[in-house]
RNA sequence: GGAGGGGUUCCAGAGCGGUCAAAUGGGGCGGGCUGUAAACCCGUUGACUUCGGUCUUCGAAAGUUCGAAUCUUUCCCCCUCCA
């Protein structure tokens, strides 16, 4: 295999499988290609489980080439069925339309849009998908597959092992993604789909379809899917999501995601998440022994693709000072409280509950009990503790909630 | 369509008239140890509370009872086997 693009896929472990590696080498060596990902809109934002792909992306611009971010405002109508348990609840269209444009500006984010030769384009499989008419449908793309086969596919056989019930509405899904991939081979010259893992079938089943159909060879990769060290999934956790979108998450918490790595995970997620040079990584790895140096400069690069650079700098110098320096950071997340409400007294646990740092005053009191809120890095020992304005130095007084979650009360 | 089994707190899964806000395990959260790591140990895990209690939860609704997650009826949903 001699394509850069490929190569870098794989010295980077974003390769898993590949319908034809050697034939989709050739191509991307004769000219730049256009390939695409498929991204769900279940959600107003992705989660770092989605990054990887994304990543991808990033790399093939990085080659040349053209990345088309399919948001499947069609398919979510429907829901994937891989790897789900159960299905999902439907969302309306106009939710499906609301997530769209939020979930775009990640990408706009993090993909380069000045270069015209390999900006992203943004495509939305609704135009397509809702116009198809059911019969003619089922003629022209139902005929050329087959029951059989699709009851083989993983996302259909895991549900039906599992004895969880599939809709014939998820069922039809994968039909649907192999053809968006003829639709976007079709107009877009698109040659190639890129997913992960638990999407082979899926993009397996476009590839078939473009063959018979058009007679033509398309391509498909999938990566692998990436499982912490822990076990658990990536970014899976539904309370603890580790969002992209800064509504969601701010700059400083998904800095301190990545600087929270585990160390078995940390030289592999240099390599996935940040764009130093994978020969250059390796010389990183031999220099730098410490571990948390490591941890720390996938932090800073990985904050760098999504906020930038200056966010990013801001990030790493507010967790300096709240962890090595211990002293009070600018750049925590801060509550403003009004002087006559400090002079009233006010309630801890209200204050806990109302700027939502935990959801309720019965949890709030619980974590009290466990000596797990701290004033100015005093714990505090009475859940019915009251502030008022002794408690402050000068205007302002750093509230922990943990080791690693603080605030700043301010005076306004 | 017929026969049977089942829906319990974030998940799995006990409970099968009061002692049930509901065992146990996982996950989550907090504490200890440490390196803002892992492993391990400890605590905690519906909401509100003047800390006496109060309120809401066991698929949905209605009922029996002093009292129901537990019994009855109807409805909804899931699974297995047969056709």
């Amino acid at each position: 295999m001699k394509n850069n693009f490929l190569q870098e896929m794989q010295k980077r472990g974003y390769l898993n499988q590949c319908t034809n590696l050697d034939g989709l080498s050739k191509f991307c060596n004769k000219n730049p290609i256009s390939g695409y990902i498929g991204f769900d809109c279940t959600a107003s934002s992705l989660h770092v489980g989605s990054l990887l792909q994304i990543m991808i992306l990033k790399l093939m611009q990085k080659h040349g080439h053209r990345p088309i971010v399919l948001l499947g405002g069609g398919t979510t109508l429907i829901g994937d069925p891989s790897g789900k348990d159960t299905t999902r609840k439907m969302l309306s269209n106009e939710e499906i339309k609301k997530n769209i444009d939020s979930i775009k500006k990640v990408f706009n984010k993090i993909l380069d849009t000045t270069n015209k030769n390999t900006s992203p384009i943004f495509v939305n499989n609704a135009e397509w998908l809702t116009k198809l008419k059911y019969i003619d449908f089922l003629r022209d793309v139902g005929s050329h597959f087959t029951i059989n086969k699709m009851l083989t596919f993983d996302s259909v056989k895991l549900r039906l092992d599992r004895e969880q019930s599939l809709s014939y509405m998820e069922f039809n899904y994968m039909i649907l993604q192999a053809y968006d991939f003829y639709e976007l081979f079709k107009n877009n010259e698109c040659i190639l789909q890129i997913g992960g893992s638990d999407q082979w079938g899926n993009i397996v089943n476009g590839v078939d379809l473009i063959r018979r159909k058009l007679k033509k060879e398309s391509f498909g990769i999938t990566s692998p899917l990436i499982t912490l060290a822990s076990g658990a999934k990536m970014g899976k956790t539904e309370k603890g999501a580790i969002w992209l979108n800064e509504e969601e998450l701010s700059s400083y918490d998904y800095w301190q995601f990545w600087r929270n790595t585990d160390d078995r995970d940390v030289k592999r997620f240099i390599k996935f998440f940040t764009e130093i040079e994978i020969d250059e990584t390796e010389n990183i790895f031999k220099k730098e022994k410490n571990i948390n140096n490591l941890k720390i400069l996938l932090a800073n690069e990985a904050t760098k693709i999504l906020h930038g650079e200056e966010l990013a700098k801001k990030a790493a110098q507010t967790a300096k000072d709240t962890f090595e320096g211990g002293r009070l950071a600018s750049g925590l997340p801060e509550i403003n409280l009004k002087k006559e409400e400090i002079n009233k007294g006010v309630n801890i646990l209200d204050l806990i509950a109302n700027n939502k740092i935990l959801p309720s005053k019965s949890e709030a009191r619980r974590v009290i009990l466990n000596k797990g809120f701290k004033l100015n890095d005093k714990i505090i020992d009475d859940e019915k503790k009251i502030l008022k304005l002794k408690d402050f130095e000068k205007d302002i007084l750093k509230l922990s909630y943990g080791k690693k979650k603080h605030y700043l009360i301010k005076i306004i």
